[in-house]
DNA sequence: GTGAAAGCGCTAACAC
DNA sequence: GTGTTAGCGCTTTCAC
């Protein structure tokens, strides 16, 4: 009666169970806990109890005294974009595979909501923070969350702050050395104005291209989305971008765009002004995201290791919960590599 | 000495800022509760403690006191499909409005994981979940959820489930009649093979338009996904369940989908074998995701009240938590409306 | 191998 | 208006 009452009332703690198995609650703890000093016939008895009383561990109650909720943060800036919900996989597969939980939120590229959510997170004691697509602006807020809790971020370029990295220029410079080799001398770049490591990187491999194959560089083909576009999609900005670029620049014979999702947009904006890609205009992304080998034409892209990256950020950030204060930075770089598809080919004379 | 040990050793507590500012802690708890009975000095004593020493709260201990975590868990089958992001959104905004959290999981249609992820949040004791693209399969997991916290589920069929529900049955008549009406005769339907209510009344949508216009219902016309391709996301499903349907059915002028994300695939398909849309093939998709008025050419679908959506289902499940056992079981039926673009013209004799 | 007891950080009832 | 105290459900010494 009293076991039924509790079950429709307050929820089954640890002490029924011990009740009911009729040993302590520190027995119960052990079995539950996978504890070895507990004899064969208790544990049984326990487990048997346990089932019975469809008993729910407390998490809370476990976290509070282990000092540990076994949650790691997941600082998103758009769930929208493939590129985050991939590298997620990857950080999922490793967390679920340790026994930890990820605490997951989008900000919208929103630096209050981000706010909002790292305090959050660190209220609800997440052992660590993984987080994507920092920039200058968050350096302060960072090394706050840097002197409580380990924080691991992916693209990012902080001073003490581990990360894991790709070869972003490397990637950058093939892909406009491609175009440039197919014979394109007019060459856009869109890409977001913030100051992120991918960004100055992927620019930097823009210029070092053109540089090498002494192609002048025009500052008015590289296009940053406006205010209003940034605050939506990636595609959505791309498109924007991409109609900016053909009203201003129609001489633009190639563009290389920061991510698939942009180069998406790009290639939406070409279609509706019927300019024929690869003939009319050729486009590359970044990334290699699934919709860029099945839209049409399949885009050429510089693919990046999404999964990996994910399954190295976790592994980095359960690597600091291990070490503590002793463990030393850390940076992880990735490589990138071009995947020649179908948006890009030789320009004719 | 003692504070600057405490703030780099185990974290501030609420009687390290109870000793700062000289009261008790239960006056540092009130302060923090913005409870009234404080008077302005000690108020003003406590915050400046509070402040100086970078006090954050333990969420987890007074998740145990209070029997409540302020978190509502999410559980959602595949973030890559927009139709979740956007439904999320109008979630957060209730939820982040009200002081509560969501613990957000992607089951990647696994029931596996789905199982899993739910232990988790129970564990964890989130206060609530929304559970998203529930069938049959889940009958005994939401029974047994059910009898633990609040549940409500976004477009369901449970007995004594709350949910949020749109008019999938008249949103489908009216695209399909649509076509019908341009002179369509040979339609198919891209769908899910699952026993969701949203599948069933689409497909009952689709089946009572033929009826009404005396057009007779060939059932090959109707693809589902193949085991394959509906474990990856939806537009490559659709992509895929459009390629069988041209392949085997070159008959068909017109193509209804399950929702965008499909119908973007198989918009795709159509693309690579050159078939003109809407001038070859007409389609029509469901939900109205940014994506349906970015593409070339600009989808017709049917609008869903996405964010709406989501911001109902905050609602109904916040407001159960408030009333407890004695609330009524709630379906809130939201309207779905055909937006008219160009993926879709008479059909020429 | 098992139990008793202390305590994780907090809220809320109860004194004063 | 403020302080004291008893737990919330659990893990973990420390005895035995």
């Amino acid at each position: 009666v009293i076991l039924i009452a509790n079950s429709l009332g307050k929820g089954i703690t640890i002490y029924d169970v011990a009740k009911k198995a009729n040993v302590s609650i520190s027995t119960v703890s052990r079995v539950f806990n996978g504890n070895a000093s507990v004899s064969k016939k208790t544990r049984k008895k326990v487990q048997k109890a346990i089932e019975e009383l469809n008993y729910i561990p407390n998490a809370l109650a476990r976290g509070l005294v282990c000092q540990s909720s076994k949650t790691i943060g997941l600082v998103v800036s758009d769930l929208s974009n493939p590129f985050f919900t991939n590298v997620i996989d990857g950080i999922e597969s490793i967390l679920s595979e340790k026994g930890f939980s990820a605490l997951l939120c989008d900000t919208h590229y929103s630096f209050e909501k981000e706010i909002r959510y790292i305090s959050q997170m660190l209220e609800k004691r997440v052992d660590g923070i993984i987080i994507f697509d920092t920039n200058s602006r968050d350096v302060d807020l960072i090394n706050r969350v840097k002197n409580i809790i380990p924080i691991v971020s992916v693209q990012s370029n902080f001073k003490g702050v581990d990360s894991i990295n790709t070869t972003d220029d490397i990637g950058a410079y093939e892909a406009v050395d491609y175009l440039i080799k197919l014979g394109h001398k007019k060459i856009a770049f869109l890409v977001y104005d913030n100051a992120r490591l991918a960004v100055m990187n992927r620019l930097k491999g823009y210029v070092s291209a053109h540089r090498a194959n002494g192609i002048p560089i025009n500052r008015s083909y590289i296009i940053n989305p406006t205010d209003d576009s940034s605050s939506k999609n990636a595609t959505i900005g791309g498109y924007c971008m991409a109609n900016e670029l053909f009203d201003r620049h129609p001489e633009v014979t190639a563009i290389f765009a920061y991510n698939d999702a942009i180069a998406v947009g790009a290639c939406l904006a070409a279609n509706e002004r019927g300019l024929k890609i690869p003939d009319d205009i050729n486009i590359v992304g970044f990334d290699d995201i699934e919709m860029a080998s099945l839209i049409n034409p399949k885009l050429t892209t510089v693919a990046q290791p999404l999964f990996d990256m994910g399954k190295n950020a976790a592994e980095l950030i359960l690597k600091k919960l291990r070490e503590g204060k002793e463990s030393t930075t850390q940076i992880i770089l990735l490589p990138t590599s071009l995947v020649i598809r179908e948006s890009t080919k030789q320009l004719q004379a």
